[in-house]
DNA sequence: ACCTGAACACCGTTCAAGT
DNA sequence: ACCTGAACACCGTTCAAGT
């Protein structure tokens, strides 16, 4: 983090707002209007100011995203008691993680800006790279593990947040849809007898299905 | 897709450039300059027209964009002998999906504006839901196998092509090494052991492993 | 039908100056 | 040290008109 918070003896101007109010008019913006208006010009007029004001709290936009993102994830990651079984611990944390991570939609610009080890989730981290370990794996393949488990989150959560955010703002069919009506009937016979399921089917939360299975996968080739 | 490409009577002015030509140039500009060049301006003087000539062939970016990838997937991804064992199967074709993705690296922008069946890359679905089914899945849970695989792929895409961009433009530390030197001595101390090692260890390709790993959680619980 | 010029309604960020 | 005004260097897209 660029800007110390902690605080000087003012030898210049006081400031008239701080990061963390920046901060919290950046979530306010994002909850009632979408991530797509939070704007520094926006934000500006929100925190009472001008856009350059911002500069002095804030590096630039990508960090204002991070320090948004870590802001959310420190208010909805609550410790909780975990389960003894190491691999429904495994489980346990990275739902924990997805959950956090699920109900904020500007998620997807961040994961592209950083590698995204909040703050508040590394205790949760911790806790898949410990029932690895538990369950017999070495620290590094415990690491491999957590990060696997992170690929498929990270996928299930942009690719469902680009689905509803696609599915928000327009109703044309989908390029899937337009994919699977031109297929040619002799093949692909596995697609084509699934065509007509496969929106219901996708639409389904299988999230913990497909990391229970991952879990399994990655724990039992010790 | 909106515009038809077949030849029309020509009852008005004959078109300066073709679709082809729109696409061609929009993937001689992501392979020379980066997809960050890629606007619609830059697009006009490359085919030697104006911005607004293009909407003529293409509905606006996203269109574009989704195109360019359909474009990438015909050319690279090649049908090729599959292995008969069934999970050996799912795992080359899912491997071959993500051979050609890893590669672009205007994926990310796409990823969040369409779910990304490229016409090109059904056969490997194909090869992939019927594998789930010759491992004794039925065809719905198949799907969700799929899926499963595709939100893993995804997400290893979206992660380290966006490490790699970060990589590109700035050496300030990771957010990560931030987060890790930052780390309170007794707390954490799987985290706190592997900390020095955490950057060499997720630069490792591990995308195969993981992947194996999923295939045989997902087949072996029928 | 296809293309153009000019404009609309924005962006993030920098610079130079003010208090 | 902190904030402001004005500007820079862009965007994607629409409109109205030309050929």
């Amino acid at each position: 983090m660029p800007q110390p918070s902690a605080p000087r003896r003012n030898p210049g101007r006081p400031p008239r707002f701080t990061r963390e109010e920046v901060i919290g008019a950046a979530r306010r913006i994002v909850a009632e209007e979408g991530v797509e208006r939070l704007t520094m010009r926006r934000l500006a007029t929100e925190v009472g100011s001008t856009p350059m004001a911002l500069y002095h709290h804030v590096r630039n936009k990508e960090e204002l995203l991070v320090l948004l993102l870590d802001d959310h994830a420190a208010r909805t990651l609550r410790r909780t008691a975990m389960p003894a079984e190491p691999r429904e611990r495994i489980v346990t944390a990275a739902a924990a993680i997805h959950r956090a991570l699920a109900d904020c939609p500007w998620i997807v610009e961040v994961l592209t800006a950083d590698d995204l080890l909040s703050a508040s989730a590394l205790w949760f981290v911790e806790q898949i790279v410990d029932g690895f370990v538990a369950c017999g794996l070495t620290p590094e393949r415990a690491v491999h593990g957590y990060r696997a488990i992170w690929y498929y989150t990270a996928g299930e959560i942009v690719v469902r947040t680009a689905a509803d955010r696609r599915r928000a703002d327009d109703d044309r069919p989908t390029y899937r849809e337009q994919v699977f009506t031109d297929l040619a009937p002799g093949e692909l016979p596995r697609l084509a007898g699934l065509a007509d399921a496969w929106g219901p089917l996708t639409a389904e939360d299988t999230y913990l299905d497909g990391l229970r299975a991952l879990v399994e996968g990655l724990t039992e080739r010790g």
